[in-house]
Parts: structure tokens; C-alpha cells; sequence
DNA sequence: AACGCGGGGAC
DNA sequence: GTCCCAGCGTT
């Protein structure tokens, strides 16, 4: 474990902030985010950005905000119109938490997002990272908000070899950057450490020519910068193989099914999906009949779809089918008509399935 | 500390 | 194919 006072002996860190931050002012990028102070966009922006891409997050967070302008408007909005909005962005307990955390702030702050560390931490869905983000962004306090880029731009500067994917290598870059914040412009510093780890000092091939801050880089200088972060490698996924199927009522509706409040894809709508690990084709049929109380006639396969998670893999067959009797006891399945099958949160890998319908 | 939790883009 | 992204909650 890296000892964090013998990390910053002879590391100059009046100029390190200078050249950063003079860098900074000069090439920030222009994004949606950065052109308010209102710390409720400033707080959305900050989960949406949680494991995901600038480029994705901007659409969401243009429509995000014209839809819910206010934490007024988000706390009264129904669920499944934030998860419609969420829908494509992944991690969706991200947008159910953020709802339930702004009907906090609501009730306790009187619709004031708090500026304390212990009040913002209380919140569903803030965690260390987000709240030295708001802290630091929305109300100029220098405190640390250690994510991805932090460590990869930290580890390099002051070669540091710990694993990034340990709790407690986190700690240690924020007990750093508590020493090396800038105390005259804390929220300029942090966004440049992460404008600097996502246009500079990248995870491959960083332009460490083009790089501010070249003359304090520790990597650089020993010519290990390509070695570094050292990160633990994730375990291989699971594959899982459903029927999914498309069926069909008298009246031309579809069928679907909400999915549990917990766990994977939670209370998102897909089209009803029969697990194929022991049921052989010839027992959908009877896996519908048993599980969900209606009888069907299996109609042709369409495809086939395979869905990559993070953790596990979905091999999905798709098939049609015809409702033969209706007396359906799952509350979680209703049939709706084709055309308003867009007002429901489906996950990217249902989407995919509307050429079928 | 380890794991579950989405989806996409770069290579 | 692999990696990783402005991480968090639960156990």
C-alpha cells in the first residue's frame, strides 16, 4: 500500500495546479453541463455520467432536463416516465434513485439540493465520487471526486502501482487529491483531471506529448505511463438462453411483462421471455400455461439476438404466438395495442425486437 | 471486499 | 474478442 506523504515528497503541486488549470481555460470542452451552475443539473449530469461515455450522456441529459427542468418536476413525475427516459442509458436503478433522492431534497431541503457532505451523502445514488462532484462543481468546494480518470491520471503522475479495482486504492487517490486540489478554483481542478483522463491521458496510447502537466508525470519520465493503472481483470460473464415471445391476442395487442422490482433491468417491460436451460421447445407452451395461467399456440421462430451485459450474456430465440385463452392471472402481463407499446420502458435488448411485430 | 448492475464505442 | 467508461448499493 502506497503511503500517500511519500507520494507527494518533491512533487510540486503550486505548479502542477498552474499548469493543469492554465491548460484547462484554454481547451475545457463545451458541454451541456458546464454552461449552468444550477447544482440539480449539475447533479443529473453527474449520474448519467456514472460508467458512461460523454457522448452518450449528452441526448439523454438535453431530454432529461426538458422533460423534468426542476427537482419539482422530477419529484412528481410517474416512474415509468423517468424510466422511459432513461431507457438506453443502462443502469436504471441510477434514474429510480435519483428520483427518490429528489423527492428528498423535496420534502427535508425544501426543493434546495444541500451543500454539505453529510446531507448529500445520505441521498440514494450518491456515493463518494458524485458528492465531491456536486460539492466541488456545484458549490466550489474543494473536495475530492474520485473516478476512473482521477486514478488513471494520478497513478501515472505519481507512479503509483496500487489496484485501482481495490476500495481502498480509492481512498488513497482521494487522501491525494485532498493535498493537490486547487483551494482557489476546487471545481476547474476536478473537471480537469477528467477532461485531461478522457482527452490526454487515455487507458491506451495516451499523447503524453500533448499532455499539460508532462514535466510532473512520474510515468512519463521512468516511461512506464503505457504499465499504468494496475487494475485486476473482471471475471468472465454467464450465458443465459430464453424464448422470447411475441404474442398476439385477438384484437392484434401484444403481450408483455413487467420485470421484478429488484435486480437486473428492474421494473422495465419486455416481451415475455420462457428460460430454455431444461425447457426444450415442445414445453413453452405448457412453461406459459404453468407460470403465467394462459394457454398459447406457438407460432414460427423468427431470429435469434444475442445481448452482452457487463455480467452475463443473454442468447434469446424470438418467436411469434397466438393467445388462445385469456383468463390470465400474472398482474405483471397485460396485452396493449402495437401503438402504444412506445409509451413503456423496454430494455435495448426488447427494442431490437419491434421489426417482428 | 466482492459482486450485481447496461449499453456502447474504441481497439 | 477485450477494455472501460465523470460508480453505487448490497451483502
Amino acid at each position: 500500500m502506497t503511503d500517500p506523504k511519500t507520494s507527494l515528497q518533491n512533487f510540486n503541486i503550486k505548479e502542477f495546479q498552474n499548469d493543469l488549470l492554465t491548460w484547462y481555460y484554454a481547451n475545457k470542452r463545451d458541454l451541456p453541463w458546464r454552461r449552468t451552475n444550477d447544482p440539480y443539473k449539475v447533479w443529473v449530469s453527474e449520474i448519467m455520467l456514472q460508467q458512461t461515455k460523454v457522448d452518450t450522456v449528452i441526448p439523454y441529459f438535453y431530454n432529461f432536463i426538458e422533460q423534468f427542468p426542476t427537482v419539482y418536476d422530477l419529484a412528481n413525475a410517474e416512474e415509468q416516465e423517468v424510466l422511459k427516459a432513461w431507457e438506453g442509458l443502462g443502469y436504471y436503478s441510477r434514474a429510480r434513485n435519483l428520483q427518490h433522492a429528489v423527492r428528498e431534497v423535496v420534502e427535508r431541503y425544501d426543493g434546495k439540493v444541500p451543500s454539505k457532505p453529510k446531507e448529500l451523502e445520505g441521498l440514494k445514488g450518491i456515493g463518494s465520487y458524485t458528492k465531491g462532484a456536486i460539492l466541488s462543481i456545484a458549490f466550489n468546494q474543494p473536495e475530492p471526486a474520485v473516478d476512473g480518470n482521477v486514478m488513471r491520471v494520478f497513478s501515472r503522475v505519481l507512479n503509483i502501482d496500487d489496484d485501482i479495482a481495490q476500495a481502498k486504492t480509492k481512498k488513497l487517490f482521494e487522501t491525494l487529491t485532498r493535498e493537490v486540489i486547487s483551494h482557489e478554483d476546487p471545481s476547474s481542478f476536478n473537471q480537469a483531471i477528467m477532461d485531461l483522463g478522457a482527452t490526454i491521458c487515455t487507458p491506451k496510447s495516451p499523447t503524453c506529448l500533448l499532455c499539460p502537466v508532462q514535466e510532473h508525470c512520474r510515468a512519463f519520465d521512468l516511461g512506464v505511463e503505457q504499465q499504468l493503472p494496475i487494475k485486476s481483470k473482471a471475471k468472465k460473464n454467464k450465458t443465459q438462453s430464453y424464448a422470447v415471445l411475441l404474442i398476439e391476442n385477438e384484437q392484434g395487442e401484444i403481450g408483455i411483462e413487467q420485470r421484478p422490482e429488484e435486480g437486473l433491468l428492474a421494473n422495465l417491460w419486455q416481451y415475455p421471455m420462457v428460460p430454455l436451460e431444461e425447457n426444450s421447445i415442445e414445453k413453452i407452451e405448457e412453461w406459459i400455461y404453468s407460470n403465467h395461467g394462459f394457454t398459447i399456440k406457438l407460432g414460427k421462430k423468427q431470429g435469434e439476438l444475442k445481448h452482452v451485459f457487463s455480467h452475463l450474456t443473454w442468447n434469446l430465440d424470438i418467436y411469434t404466438a397466438l393467445l388462445i385463452e385469456d383468463n390470465i392471472k400474472n398482474k405483471n402481463i397485460k396485452f396493449v395495442p402495437k401503438q402504444e407499446l412506445i409509451n413503456y420502458p423496454f430494455p435495448v435488448s426488447h427494442l431490437r425486437m419491434k421489426q417482428y411485430i
